[in-house]
DNA sequence: CTCAATTTGTTCGTATGTATG
DNA sequence: ACATACATACGAACAAATTGA
């Protein structure tokens, strides 16, 4: 009897978290359920044309009320990943569209040959600005850039809303081609050879208004921030870039060579 | 007269767009407002110590309730972001508490580095696993695997949790250490120095439940999943990990020397 | 064919939170 | 501070479709 009671405590008690891990989102509950739902399905815990737990089993599960979870289902529903028939129970759809990712690659060649040819879309361009503080070690700044804000897209897709700046001794070399192309190759194939190294940090960040709206997500969705700074040898910051990339849509990649000993 | 009408209309659709958006994020309208002038403030629109607008002001801003901007703001104060006074006005407050954030390098030396001397907990291991299923092109599997499940801290908060797969063979070179040490740094100075290079692909994801509770964070959280593929020169994999991190505690860094032309 | 069990669909009533004026 | 409207969440009861005994 009492570990029947004691089991019946430990229950609640997991319930209770998993209930309270769902609010802390300050989103309504059922859209948090529905979300989890969604990427639970996406990483296939529930295979495409399986059955679903029934209501009462995902009530259960994650300790919210039938008629919730009923809701939550029902913007999945809505949206085609799963289907719901009275009597029988509810399905994973059986044709995921497969999403199409992009891959950064982070070795100077790929990352380049991925990015040629692609053709940003500029939202706006400040001919001679200044470039925002930096710290030290990153390099120094030269008197002027060209700021430019930028959009990519995968078709007609966007994944990626870019901050850049461009040393402005360097765009007066291939204005044309720093205008319509994609900025870091056409530094790269600048005479000279004046580029040294790329510095580069993410962090994942939850998206901000601007950036949702941009890259066509809801405000928190996941986005992954990198800052890319190159340098010429002798220190002096070439360009700046603050890119947003969804985080739905992209992977990075890295392969490190480990030194022998 | 027509300039100012076309100009007082295009304020309007501004204003409507930001409600709009500020709506469509299926957070209350009140939250999603906080979010946006916490991320504002962070930015430095209102610097520390300034005057932010009045609600009045605000309220126009945004095109919502002057109430429901007071809850907004309440939200700030709430998190010591602002400071309110009566019959004075909204200031923002002088120190914001900086973030004490991870950095995750991947030059071999400098990531082995890091790791080096932490101390993960380990949640649960099994003896004698197979590798989960791999592209061909990242290597082929050894007989055994040793599969961990460990969670790593900076101090007393979680930052990641790892489900990895060590080589039998390599395990039993030195047991004790990969028990208890971090396992890329051991592997690294294994003698006969077999490992020949290390993929790593990172994702950008939201929190599932099992991930948010271990890391402590709310269902939904942008998280960054990192797998590692360490392969030894004849292409063997000595090491599968897949390790969630929060993605407000860390950060990826990356250096790449351009070669010259 | 019928019946019972299962499972989703629907509707009420109630309580609370959100947003406006 | 108050009145109003609407969304969220819960529990409960009942309806309708499906399945298999």
């Amino acid at each position: 009897m009492e570990s029947s009671v004691a089991g019946r405590g430990e229950l609640d008690a997991k319930r209770e978290e998993i209930r309270r891990r769902l609010r802390t989102s300050a989103l309504p509950l059922y859209v948090a359920l529905s979300n989890l739902l969604r990427s639970e399905i996406q990483e296939g815990r529930w295979p495409p044309g399986s059955q679903l737990p029934t209501l009462e089993q995902l009530s259960d599960l994650y300790g919210v009320a039938r008629v919730t979870v009923r809701q939550a289902v029902g913007v999945l529903a809505d949206d085609g990943l799963i289907e719901r028939v009275q009597g029988k129970g509810t399905f994973v759809a059986d044709a995921l569209a497969p999403r199409k990712v992009i891959r950064l690659d982070s070795s100077w060649h790929t990352f380049v040959r991925m990015l040629d040819g692609n053709l940003p879309e500029t939202l706006s361009v400040e001919q001679d600005a200044r470039l925002p503080p930096i710290p030290d070690e990153e390099g120094w700044a030269a008197p002027s850039y060209r700021h430019m804000r930028r959009v990519h897209r995968s078709g007609s897709e966007p994944y990626c809303v870019i901050d850049l700046y461009l040393d402005n001794a360097c765009y007066t070399l291939a204005p044309e081609a720093f205008d319509t192309a994609m900025v870091i190759p056409v530094l790269g194939r600048l005479p000279g050879a004046k580029v040294q190294k790329m510095a580069q940090s993410l962090r994942i960040l939850a998206a901000d208004l601007t950036v949702a709206r941009q890259l066509d997500l809801p405000v928190g969705a996941p986005v992954g921030e990198v800052r890319r700074v190159i340098t010429a040898k002798d220190g002096r910051v070439l360009y700046l870039g603050i890119g947003q990339y969804r985080g739905d849509l992209v992977v990075f990649n890295t392969t490190l060579e480990v030194p022998a000993e």
